[in-house]
DNA sequence: CATGATTGTTAAAACGATTTTCTGCACTTG
DNA sequence: CAAGTGCAGAAAATCGTTTTAACAATCATG
């Protein structure tokens, strides 16, 4: 009943040899129809199509892809695709490969080396021809015994520079000096820099950045960084925490998406308010920013672009040109916007009112 | 140089032959170790997990696929990774098919139907055993001649109920229906309803509880839909004209997560604020919801039950139970917050102000 | 007109696993 | 002791393609 209209014997798909025998052809007949490799007389190649039509045929991928060796298939694993950034990876990811025929499999390793690890195992298991990796730590080792074990492979955000990849990521140093240059700029100078976890390149750029900008305002000592881990509540106690001491800090930068979450819930909490008893500055923008009443100065990642940039280093080693390693680093942009401002009113204010 | 340590002859990874000539055996007898279908003896189980420690032997799934005639593969189609609850969705469904040893194909439609087709043929010829897709519109014939012509799948958020598929969806209807009772029985009258698309099932449902909860309360002439479209900005710019009207709206009903933020932008930008001007309660909850200022009350999808859902279903029928078809409705959970008040003070202070 | 190049076609050999079938051996059992 | 019963191992078939190699037929060329 069910396969109605669908003349399959045995309700199995049909198989170019199907294809072949109603068409009165050899297999490879067929298969040089489909795939254009090799020329077909024009009578031939019409019943072959005809053939094909009416069985409703459709290449086996696996079989093919089993003789060509070649999968057309790419594996993408990421930390966790919750987070925006990610989401926005992947996205545009996906799109870039869909246009040249490449499909992806996707995984996360929900920041955990250990199934990071695992999980790019089954990608080699499965002949993926490539492999994109926000990786959970900077190390090779993590996921890999070297380099040389996996197929070509493009490290994103996280591991830049490691030795035999492709590595992509935003200028996290750059970004995250000039946006505490803008702080400092306005005046601030007990600005606390909230990170989820320090362990890692990226991060640990950031937090290079900012020191950096505080170092040539003559005030490495004010620096103060702050570790929240991963979740958005962590990242919230940390920042209450900051932001009840008595030397208040009179901005707050806070290094990652889930960062910025916590410190507004922090801020909200203590019912504060930005800019006017904290500046805010995000590292990571969104919709929301320009959502939230005083709208959120944020640094943006280039997310777009270091897609684009992965895929279009990726396909180069796909289709075998044999380039150096490639290191990108992408300029991030920072935009001005309502929740950072001078200090001074602010703090005066403050100090007269509540504790 | 790249390959040291790897003993492979020519380069390429081994394979079962390798493996069993280094073991001195057949290679079914690797095959019977590995997969541990068939008992082998001590020694000779022991010399074959020595061989493929020692080759590095990685079985090729390509292979075993074909022949086992399963890929351990289920392919995810959806409108759009960007939007929040379709990331969640497939976190969640990684995560869990994972579990069992299943891997994910994703593909996104971008709302679009003829996009959304293409894929799922490609999913098709991949040889993917297992589909779930939230489908761009609510027909089959959309992405397939019909259900026979696909291996199990089910279809979540949209296409509720859809001939030959299991789906899954939020309760819509009731969700959207208590969600205006709330507003109704805070006093509101002038309730806008604001949707991406009218076109969709699932938002249909949205539409028509909405609908009775007005009528219900014998105000079904009050009933005003929005269309704003699948993007933020399409969104705020319908919302800002409903706004300047005259008779304008005391309560917004944001029926989608894009919906939300293009009414948040659409109240700032008119320089309004919420509860105070209009009550806003938005239908998809996130963490933003409580990072606003004034806490945004919503509707929650039940995302993970959604996924867990489907993935339970799925793997029922991928594991041959022939279960009838089933239509699962998940109940949403109202969260009432801080934007959503009575209008009357608010109607009357604004009343003598602006027009 | 014989020879060589070209073209289109197909049979057969891959690709790398799993599964089926067959074989030889040890062990029961009547 | 002959016949039946497991059992473990190996050879061979299989999954559905693509590619190689062999082959015929057509056409040009000296």
């Amino acid at each position: 009943m069910s396969e109605a209209g669908r003349p399959w014997r045995g309700g199995r798909p049909p198989t170019i040899r199907d294809v072949a025998q109603l068409a009165s052809v050899a297999p490879a007949t067929v298969s040089n129809v489909l795939t254009g490799r090799r020329p077909v007389a024009e009578d031939r190649k019409r019943r072959v199509l005809e053939a094909v039509a009416e069985l409703g045929y459709r290449p086996n991928q696996l079989a093919a892809s089993l003789r060509r060796q070649e999968t057309r298939t790419i594996g993408i694993v990421i930390p966790d695709l919750t987070n925006p950034f990610f989401a926005a990876l992947v996205h545009r990811i996906e799109e870039l490969a869909a246009e040249s025929d490449y499909q992806i499999l996707l995984m996360s390793s929900n920041e955990d080396t250990e199934q990071e690890a695992q999980r790019v195992q089954v990608l080699l298991g499965r002949q993926t021809d490539g492999l994109i990796i926000a990786p959970a730590r900077d190390s090779v080792s993590a996921f890999a015994a070297s380099a040389a074990d996996l197929p070509p492979t493009v490290l994103v955000d996280r591991g830049f520079g490691l030795a035999g990849f492709d590595t992509i990521c935003a200028d996290n140093y750059d970004a995250a000096k000039r946006g505490c240059q803008h702080l400092l700029s306005l005046g601030h100078r007990d600005i606390v820099l909230v990170v989820s976890d320090t362990g890692l390149a990226n991060i640990a750029d950031r937090i290079a950045g900012y020191r950096d900008a505080l170092s040539e305002a003559g005030l490495a000592n004010r620096a103060r960084v702050v570790v929240g881990g991963f979740t958005v509540d962590g990242c919230r106690g940390a920042i209450e925490q900051e932001l009840r001491r008595a030397d208040r800090p009179t901005a707050i930068f806070s290094a990652a998406y889930i960062a910025t979450l916590g410190a507004i819930k922090a801020i909200r909490a203590l019912d504060l308010a930005f800019p006017d008893d904290v500046s805010l500055l995000s590292f990571d923008d969104s919709d929301w920013m320009t959502a939230l009443r005083p709208y959120v100065s944020a640094v943006a990642q280039p997310v777009e672009e270091m897609a684009a940039e992965a895929w279009r280093l990726l396909k180069q080693r796909l289709t075998g040109a044999s380039v150096d390693v490639a290191r990108v680093r992408l300029p991030c942009s920072l935009h001005v916007r309502e929740s950072t401002r001078p200090p001074s009113a602010a703090r005066a204010k403050r100090r007269a009112g509540s504790p």
